[in-house]
RNA sequence: GCCGCUGUGGUGGAAUAGGCAGACACAAGGGACUUAAAAUCCCUCGCCCUUAAAGCGUACCGGUUCAAGUCCGGUCAGCGGCACCA
């Protein structure tokens, strides 16, 4: 080792050694209690690792190391989401085969990452373009169509324009493609759909199971959308048709004005009378056309539009009638489709009713006197015949009740969650293991058949419909029913199909019999912790929870949620505090910093100078501080060592003990909770503690072997080589990561906090708690402290003295 | 509009269970060592004040408590999610 500095010369030497003896490989047979320590995956990319690989990956690593310390199995492996439309979008400018790109991106990729020096076991790597991996993909389709979850259907669906493909809800919010931001349209195609919205419920429910970030369930519990209220039907007059609506504000249904449908509604048709027909042709045609963004915007630009059907529907409590309308405000596919029209009290149906002079009748008070409509609080009923005089709960209870009881409506729970469209129009993906037989309809592939193998010699350029379609010796193929001539289903699976379940193959990567063992899976499940970037919120966190909750149901894993305990990795600006990119010239290369000071000083600081499930702007004033800190603490071993060599003194001293446990048990809580930052603030603490020591007139005294060894273990979670290396510098056996440590002993804590039951004098039996680190001198200047009190209050009583340091902080009577 | 999160020095950020607010660093200023530089070490560093003491300080207002950054109620600001969702 250098003898001034850790230059990160020696990080190569241990990357290799930990390689060569394999180190961090997996015992899948270990009896040690397991921790499954899991990052999400990353997608393999030409460049070299950004800021971000090292800050979602080094420092999960850290809490991986100290739990391996503390004598767990960690379990923590790595993998390549390796399908998806960079390397097809690559190929198609230059030609390059997505499967060729993708190899070589992931070859580069583990090298790169070997340099952060993490614990991962790369025996247990998967890759899910791999046919080996896929082909249980595709096994998962299947036990999910068997089971009746997943379906496919004739459906509008988001069409990017530019990726050339659907985009499921989740990745097409607001209008907007995620990945390249155009503009969504609507088209109408026949896709096949996971059926998320059986587990709306459960997935809702179970977020009282988990420990994640509250901001994550709430996007979920948005992204969910339940909303309770009542189905209400409406006869139609002079027709067999009824129309259902969905209203959570049954109680102004007094104030009935008129029945919407959304322009997609099947009854829009049914129900329009001959002499509307023309114009309500035109008027669906003109909504079909508007965009996501047009057809949602609230800002004034897009007036409400709508049309009379002709007919009239049938108030069921009163009998009266009410005429139909189409308008786009209402969405097809949330609901019924279908509102019922309060203008009195709801804003929209408010301005519809204005624009089209439609009845505005008010049935709803909020007794402060406000005559201004519309009024859309919750209030008591007027104008509502033997309803009036109740306020929301009561009428919404007796509403639902009398019409439940003539058969018209009922209780009714509403998602705005919608099914999960998988089909891709796309190439670089795991096909979709169904044959289509003019005979026997929709065959899946047959299990022991898998994997449908993606072929590789196929045209790219877009056309808006799979690639896969032109290549015929793929699409051809014969029925596994009846043998006949049959076609393959020509579409690839939505990624997030791939990583809906990976998880669960990390631990046997390689088995050809089953997609995961049962036995493995219940000791290695759930993931004890999770990491990864809060994007993936209402999208791979939730498809995840979904899919291991359907396989729970099929009975092929044990447990409710496949990620407990979540932390998200914040993200890391540019200096100037924006996202960091090429385009902007912003970006900060990690692999400056690790060329200059070494992968762990670079580690350890990412550690210190930031929060890790905020981030913040990169800055690099402080990597300085911590190469010094390094040095410091290389310098106090060299001289222990030297010291130790000259047969030096070797008692450890009890304040100097005390700080030692202390700061364990301290590092220890903090990097559990990933509070990186405070961990090494204490080490740096601990540092200048054993510094002082030995330059005071105690010299040696401090230097007990443990005291330095504990100090090289600690460092050791952050600075993985520099650990190794100061271990072997102690003369100690390979390797720093094989040792236990910092298990805490908790009947150690004495040493931090104790109670004294003093009795100052025969009147207070009560407690006198005092800090750990007061002395004797100061428990007696506290019960001197209470003596004066008792003197000065008469002999009242005192309950408690407390006191911090040599302060008397307070005095309960 | 509804829901969630966050507001602490010049900066990043500490403060386990309600108990010395600002740990640990960065930046800044001063000093020691040195021919000089590098490296290293020491001191100062929330506001008020010449200094000390006292006082004031965790977005703002109020409450609970012997004690509040922390708990409760309200307000404001920022960030994020949902949104013509009936």
């Amino acid at each position: 080792m250098d003898a001034i500095s850790y230059s990160g010369k020696i990080d190569e030497k241990w990357q290799k050694k930990w390689a060569d003896t394999g180190l961090y490989h997996f015992d899948i047979n270990s009896d040690k209690p397991k921790i499954y320590l899991l990052e999400m995956f990353s997608y393999p990319s030409a460049s070299k690792l950004h800021m971000g690989h090292w800050w979602n990956y080094s420092l999960p690593d850290s809490w991986g190391r100290m739990k391996r310390m503390q004598g767990y199995n960690v379990f923590h492996p790595m993998g390549f989401d390796a399908f998806g439309l960079p390397a097809e979008n690559y190929a198609i400018k230059t030609g390059i085969h997505p499967k060729d790109s993708t190899e070589e991106n992931i070859a580069t990729m583990e090298q790169q990452l070997a340099k952060i020096g993490c614990t991962y076991d790369w025996d247990h790597e998967i890759k899910t373009c791999d046919p080996k991996y896929y082909k249980w993909t595709q096994w998962l389709f299947i036990q999910l169509y068997k089971h009746g979850l997943a379906y496919k259907k004739e459906a509008l669906v988001n069409w990017c324009p530019k990726c050339n493909t659907v985009l499921a809800n989740e990745q097409a919010a607001g209008g907007e493609c995620e990945r390249c931001h155009s503009t969504v349209e609507q088209r109408n195609m026949s896709q096949w759909f996971f059926k998320i919205t059986d587990y709306a419920e459960e997935l809702l429910r179970d977020h009282d199971k988990l420990d994640w970030p509250e901001r994550t369930k709430s996007i979920q519990k948005n992204w969910i959308g339940r909303s309770t209220g009542t189905e209400v039907s409406f006869k139609v007059d002079g027709s067999d048709e009824v129309i259902s609506v969905f209203t959570t504000r049954v109680d102004t249904l007094m104030g009935l004005s008129y029945i919407v449908l959304a322009p997609e509604s099947p009854l829009a048709r049914k129900l329009t009378k001959p002499e509307q027909s023309e114009a309500v042709e035109k008027y669906i045609s003109e909504a079909m056309k508007k965009n996501e963004i047009e057809r949602s915007s609230t800002s004034a630009e897009y007036e409400k539009t709508g049309v009379f059907t002709g007919s009239w529907a049938i108030h069921p409590l009163t009998g009266d009638k009410v005429q139909v309308w189409i308008s786009d405000y209402v969405i097809a596919s949330y609901g019924t489709g279908a509102v019922m029209a309060v203008p009195a009290h709801d804003e929209r149906d408010f301005e519809f009713a204005t624009k089209f002079g439609l009845p505005i009748n008010r049935v709803i008070t909020g007794g402060d006197g406000t005559e201004e409509l519309p009024y859309c609080e919750k209030g008591v009923l007027i104008n509502s015949g033997k309803y009036d005089g109740l306020d929301f709960a009561a009428a919404k209870k007796a509403m639902t009740a009398d019409l439940a009881a003539m058969n018209m409506g009922s209780e009714k729970v509403t998602y705005r969650l919608r099914d999960w469209s998988v089909s891709r129009q796309r190439y670089w993906g795991c096909p979709i293991p169904v044959i289509y037989c003019d005979k026997c309809g929709v065959v899946p592939v047959p299990e022991d058949q898998l994997p449908v193998e993606l072929p590789y010699d196929v045209e790219f350029m877009p056309t808006g419909e799979s690639p896969l379609k032109s290549c015929e010796s793929y699409v051809n193929t014969t029925c596994p029913c009846c043998g006949g001539k049959a076609k393959r289903e020509t579409d690839t699976l939505d990624t997030f199909v791939c990583s809906s379940w990976y998880q669960l193959r990390y631990p046997e990567n390689n088995r050809d019999d089953v997609p995961f063992g049962e036995d493995t899976v219940n000791k290695f499940m759930p993931v004890d912790k999770y990491v990864g970037g809060i994007e993936h919120a209402a999208m791979h966190l939730l498809y995840c929870r979904f899919i291991y909750k359907a396989l729970r149901d099929m009975g092929y894993v044990k447990g409710d949620e496949p990620y407990p305990s979540l932390v998200h990795q914040g993200v890391i600006f540019g200096p100037d505090g924006f996202r960091m990119s090429k385009s902007r010239g912003n970006t900060v290369a990690p692999d400056e910093y690790v060329s200059k000071y070494g992968s762990d000083v670079f580690r350890t600081y990412l550690a210190f100078g930031f929060e890790y499930s905020s981030g913040g702007a990169w800055k690099d004033s402080g990597i300085e501080g911590i190469s010094s800190f390094f040095r410091r603490f290389t310098r106090m071993v060299e001289s222990y060592l030297e010291t130790a060599s000259n047969g030096g003194e070797m008692v450890v001293n009890a304040e100097a003990d005390r700080v030692r446990h202390q700061t364990i048990k301290a590092v220890t809580n903090d990097v559990e909770i990933f509070h990186f930052n405070t961990a090494i603030a204490r080490l740096m603490e601990f540092c200048t503690a054993i510094i002082k020591y030995q330059s005071g007139a105690d010299r040696n005294a401090a230097f007990e072997r443990t005291l330095v060894e504990d100090f090289v273990k600690m460092i050791g979670i952050f600075a993985p080589h520099y650990g190794e290396e100061l271990w072997e510098k102690l003369g100690n056996e390979y390797s720093l990561f094989n040792q236990s440590w910092c298990v805490y002993d908790e009947s150690k804590t004495v040493l931090d906090e104790f109670e004294l039951a003093v009795q100052v004098c025969g009147k207070i039996k009560d407690k006198l708690t005092v800090s750990a680190s007061a002395s004797e001198d100061e428990i007696k200047e506290a019960a001197l402290a209470l003596e004066k009190v008792q003197a000065a209050i008469g002999g009242k009583p005192v309950k408690k003295v407390i006191v911090i340091k040599k302060r008397l902080v307070n005095i309960v009577v």
